[in-house]
RNA sequence: GCUGAGGUGGUGGAAUUGGCAGACACGCAGGACUCAAAAUCCUGUGGCCGCAAGGUCAUGCGGGUUCGACUCCCGCCCUCAGCACCA
């Protein structure tokens, strides 16, 4: 006998192509449905295609999509390429490709990919970062913050990758080495272009609370934010005329101050130098400057420094103590100085204890019973000086505060600097200024948008001096205002300028006149639904955060926040636990997937791996028990028989399963249980399956649930029911409760907590404690265990349990 | 060190949020069909004792609350992820 196999690969094909041609995923504009908006994070086309990581979340978040749009949604559900960045410029570099053509192959293989897989994509509304109609207004949105003050220049030290040769955001540096290339960051002097997203810090914090998020987003942006109560008090350096402001977040414990440290950056360092220490304090500088970022900047390592000469007034008693330079005090944070209280802080102690500084100790925390050498940074306990002996910490503050109100004020930092966008490479959007020697900095008027990117450029590789600056075509042009002779700005913008509004865009991608319509942009945003992986916390979606809330002060949108809800899907890992990656040759592609089992089963399969946020590990062997569910779907098709060749009883049995399955799948997709629906199908099919037979009328219901999961076969299924084209625009089914229930229910028996059997009772009455105490005595099996034992109390929990408590 | 998530059979994971722990699936074992294999179908499958009925132990460890705890509280241990000389 041979067995009728499901014939998925032309199945799939022919639908995946008719579905693009028949354009059955338009989203409309002027819909007068509800809309809905559901995101994926956009991929960045790379030459090695998606893997079935990528398309996790994808196909979680086009479940839902079709789902929404059976719902009654008109739902937005866009794809579109984060094209722009260094991958593909350095695989240009090194296969000597134009970038151009690279991100075209890539974007083809990315495509075809998402389209075999059965991703819903409204592929009207593609867009490419890289292409000029888009990047366009990368460029129109970095001159509105240009013109509001929030784009500016600056020189200061910056994060310089030694192997990409261009600048870096601190949220690009991990650990001291490059996120891309991993090579090493130091620190270099350039001018940079910034946006001042520090101006919305405040706003960033707060409105986290107006966010469905996932709670470790949340906690990830705060901490990234790093925000930081205090107070900031000013020493005078004596016989100078000058003074040093210094923030702590302990001013109760500035009798304990025993040095001040100051960076090496700082730029009064010059100036507290006294001619003894030139020749020490020049050699100190040397060290530090060669040594690597990641010495200095990570762990808790060497705490050597060098006194400058000076000494500054401790503004609480009145006593002098030394300035010394030390590279553990950070110039990109607070004032780039800071109070040494040796007996208060880990660090302080550390270095007191190398540098012979003296310990003076401000308070004793409640568990010491004397001082021991060694430091106390507790938060709580009795201060032990005069004159506040015996007072808890927090009156002591208030006091010392009050007292040193002359010196300074209380004051908050935040470790979130100012977002470096401007680049030193050639694959991004050129940044629209032209310098003019009489009017300086000129922005490019809005008119003269795009300002493209040169094609006469013939060497990309990194040399530390932007690519654009060889193309004299491109640098040399007339200056705006005064029409003298301009040289173009020849960095780029970071790609993730480009990623933090794309979304905006896709309620309007072909304006010409606009980034988006206001219309359109009242109508999709915010978005609904936003899906993609953790790794973006601190990039990404804070930056997307903070050019909604400027585009919003700037009326251009009426909204301040993105991205209403958001999930993250899990890591999948290879076969082998291990990490995806081409280095372990782990990697599983989902083309290569759907050809040998079919998209549907690998949708399905990726969904009932497990909860979507969780990273779990790819098994092949698992996967074939989803294909057997799409083999047991097929044939199930040729038992569907019309309802009057099925008895009353069959029928019954019938609904009460299929209004089970509409039912919990419903309930499920409004939890985000992709992995439960998935179940939900095979104890469906387990069932039914038995009876070998369905009604048309069920059968219909059951091709309805299944199509968001298996579009594919949901649709060959409704065609064979001969239904109008395409299942993808019918109404999802409604269930219904009552059919559910069944006459009877079983409620589990206890005794003194044990279970002990089960009774069954009618479903539609309810039962007092008493009468349930007689159907148990009565049960024959369950009424022996009681034998001899005395029932002091009953407690039942309607249709769930009964527990009899016995003395 | 800080923050977040987690620890349940041989494996991936369920448990309507305090109410029959292990749904569903993989794997494994046995059987049916077959010359045979694949595919498919049926049965069994947490440990221990027992022929069985049944009993008993069991959700990282130790306590607690409760008629009842994977779930709540207290104290530990371990794993993963992010941040980290942030004054």
């Amino acid at each position: 006998m041979k067995e009728k196999e499901y014939p998925h690969e032309k199945i799939e094909t022919y639908w995946a192509k008719k579905w693009v041609e028949d354009k059955i995923y338009s989203a409309q504009d002027d819909s007068p449905k509800p809309k809905n908006y559901i995101l994926d994070m956009f991929p960045y086309p790379s030459g090695e295609g998606l893997h079935v990581g990528h398309v996790e979340g994808y196909f979680a978040s086009d479940i839902q999509a079709r789902y929404q749009r059976m719902n009654g949604f008109e739902v937005l559900h866009p794809m579109g390429w984060d094209a722009f960045g260094l991958p593909t410029e350095n695989f240009a570099i090194k296969t000597g490709q134009d970038p151009h053509q690279v991100t075209k192959d890539s974007v083809a293989v990315f495509k075809s990919q998402c389209q075999r897989a059965g991703l819903s994509f409204d592929w009207e509304r593609e867009i490419n970062t890289a292409d000029k109609e888009y990047y366009k207004w990368s460029q129109w949105l970095f001159l509105q913050l240009y013109k509001k003050g929030l784009a500016y220049k600056s020189k200061s030290p910056v994060n310089w990758c030694t192997g990409c040769l261009t600048v870096l955001a601190n949220e690009q540096v991990i650990n001291g080495h490059c996120e891309r290339c991993d090579s090493l960051v130091e620190l270099k002097n350039i001018e940079q272009w910034f946006l001042k997203i520090t101006d919305y810090i405040e706003r960033l914090v707060k409105d986290l609370k107006k966010l469905d998020w996932p709670e470790r987003t949340k906690k990830g942006q705060i901490n990234w934010i790093g925000e930081s109560k205090g107070f900031e008090i000013n020493f005078s350096v004596k016989d100078k005329e000058i003074t040093l402001p210094v923030f702590t977040t302990r001013p109760e414990t500035i009798p304990g101050v025993t040095f001040l440290a100051i960076a090496p950056e700082h730029p009064l360092l010059e100036t507290l130098i006294a001619p003894e220490q030139e020749i020490a304090i020049k050699n100190y500088l040397e060290t530090v400057k060669s040594r690597p970022l990641t010495e200095r900047k990570i762990g808790e390592k060497n705490k050597d420094g060098v006194p400058t000469g000076s000494w500054v007034i401790n503004p609480f008693t009145k006593k002098e103590v030394p300035v010394l330079v030390a590279d553990y005090v950070l110039m990109d944070y607070a004032t780039g100085v800071v109070m040494g209280v040796p007996a208060h802080d880990r660090r302080d102690f550390q270095f007191a204890k190398e540098n012979n500084l003296p310990i003076v100790h401000v308070f004793l925390p409640s568990y010491a019973e004397k001082i021991e050498d060694k430091p106390y940074p507790e938060d709580e306990g009795k201060m032990i000086i005069e004159p506040y002996k015996g007072m808890e910490l927090s009156p002591a503050r208030k006091k010392i505060e009050e007292k040193l109100s002359s010196f300074g004020s209380p004051r908050t930092y935040y470790k979130l600097q100012d977002w470096l966008v401007s680049r030193e490479r050639y694959w991004g959007a050129p940044i629209p200024i032209i310098y003019c020697e009489k009017c300086r900095e000129v922005p490019v008027p809005e008119k003269d948008l795009p300002v493209l990117l040169p094609d006469d450029i013939k060497d990309f590789r990194p040399k530390g001096i932007p690519p654009l600056a060889q193309s004299e075509k491109f640098v040399n042009t007339v200056c705006p205002r005064c029409g003298g002779s301009g040289k173009r700005e020849t960095k780029t913008l970071d790609t993730f300028v480009d990623s933090a509004w794309y979304f905006f865009r896709f309620t309007d991608p072909k304006n010409e006149k606009v980034f988006a319509d206001k219309e359109k942009l009242r109508y999709w945003m915010p978005v609904d639904f936003y899906v993609g992986g953790a790794e973006h916390t601190v990039g990404h979606l804070l930056y997307s955060r903070f050019i909604t809330k400027a585009l919003f002060d700037m009326k251009f949108v009426s909204f301040d926040e993105p991205f209403l809800k958001l999930r993250h899907q899990g890591m999948i890992l290879g076969e082998d636990n291990r990490k995806m990656s081409k280095r372990w040759n782990n990697v599983i592609r989902p083309d290569e997937v759907a050809e040998k089992f079919g998209a549907d089963t690998l949708r399905m399969y990726e969904m009932f791996m497990g909860p979507l946020e969780q990273s779990k590990p790819w098994n092949t062997r698992s996967l074939v028990g989803v294909r057997r569910l799409v083999k047991r779907i097929w044939r199930l098709k040729d038992g569907v028989k019309k309802d009057d060749s099925f008895s009353k009883e069959q029928m019954d049995l019938d609904i009460k399963d299929i209004e089970n399955l509409v039912w919990n799948v419903t309930r499920y997709l409004e939890k985000g249980k992709y992995n439960l629906c998935v179940s939900e199908f095979m104890k469906y099919m387990n069932n039914v399956e038995g009876r070998g037979m369905i009604t048309e009328n069920l059968w219909e219901k059951f091709v309805l649930v299944l199509a968001p999961f298996a579009p594919f076969l949901a649709e060959e299924l409704w065609k064979i029911l001969k239904k109008d084209y395409s299942i993808h625009q019918q109404k999802w089914p409604k269930a219904d409760s009552q059919k559910i229930k069944s006459a009877v229910q079983t409620i589990a028996v206890q005794i003194n907590g044990k279970l002990r059997g089960t009774i069954e009772v009618d479903s539609d009455r309810e039962y007092s404690s008493d009468e349930i105490l007689e159907i148990i005595q009565s049960d024959k099996k369950i009424a022996p265990k009681l034998e001899g034992l005395k029932v002091k109390k009953v407690i039942y929990v309607s249709g769930k349990i009964a527990n009899l408590v016995t003395e």
